[in-house]
DNA sequence: CCCATACATTGACAGTTGTCGATATGTGGT
DNA sequence: ACCACATATCGACAACTGTCAATGTATGGG
């Protein structure tokens, strides 16, 4: 056993502050699995040089959005990895994506990020 | 070639806005490629679940800080583990690290998070 | 109907990551 | 000096990830 106080003892899932509506800060009561697996999910999308360029691009286009095709370039790789990257972050409730003809245009999923910066916000 | 509008064509690391401080939010200008590994390596290191349900034990504790001895049981997961996440989250800048006597005491940056969710703000 | 274009999916492969058991390092008490 | 304890490091291994070339799917124009 470690530990040198009370001991928790027990593997506990927490009891799953069942998340009312979004936000419980960092500083509230510790993570349950199910929580933690949430977040990192949305985190992990965004943990990636690529990924995090391609939403900063979508972010400083005009209108908000920007089509695939608008995004390819500037990061340099292939087509196929680009929509992979696209892929992934709309998956994750980071983008937004809309068919327009033959187009997909992109956009920030604001409640997505708002929900990461409330849980990340100290204090 | 892609796109249908003004082309981009070169690759481009883009200008480097230098980060003044700290935090040009994501409406600002597209990232660079330092920047972005650089926003990536810190939430790399927090888009895991274990990593986050310690950062978040952590900062529920007493004190705002807690040694690896309390971490170990709530998470379920071997003390090497436990200790290699600490690392990570350590080394990313997320956690400082307090050797006292036998203990290793571990406390929020509240830098870096600031640093993230700065950055993360919508508009 | 056919073709060019925009985008998505598949399969493959190297590199990274999370986990563990075993072992090493360091600290305080006796 | 020794031993118990807290923590860190090492070596290994399965699982996951980022990337690409090749191929598939759909949309609009002629």
């Amino acid at each position: 056993m470690y530990g040198h106080n009370g001991d928790v003892t027990t593997e506990q899932t927490l009891p799953a502050p069942a998340s009312a509506a979004c936000c419980a800060p960092l500083t509230a009561e510790p993570l349950g699995l199910d929580e933690a697996q949430d977040f990192a999910r949305i985190l992990k999308a965004l943990a990636d040089p690529t990924r995090l360029r391609l939403v900063s691009l979508v972010a400083a286009h005009e209108g908000n959005e920007a089509c695939a095709c608008d995004l390819i370039d500037p990061v340099g790789l292939g087509q196929p990895t680009v929509s992979h990257h696209l892929k992934i972050l709309v998956d994750a409730g980071v983008l937004h994506r809309e068919k327009r003809g033959i187009w997909s245009y992109y956009s920030l999923a604001a409640e997505t990020l708002e929900r990461i910066t409330a849980f990340l916000s100290p204090a």
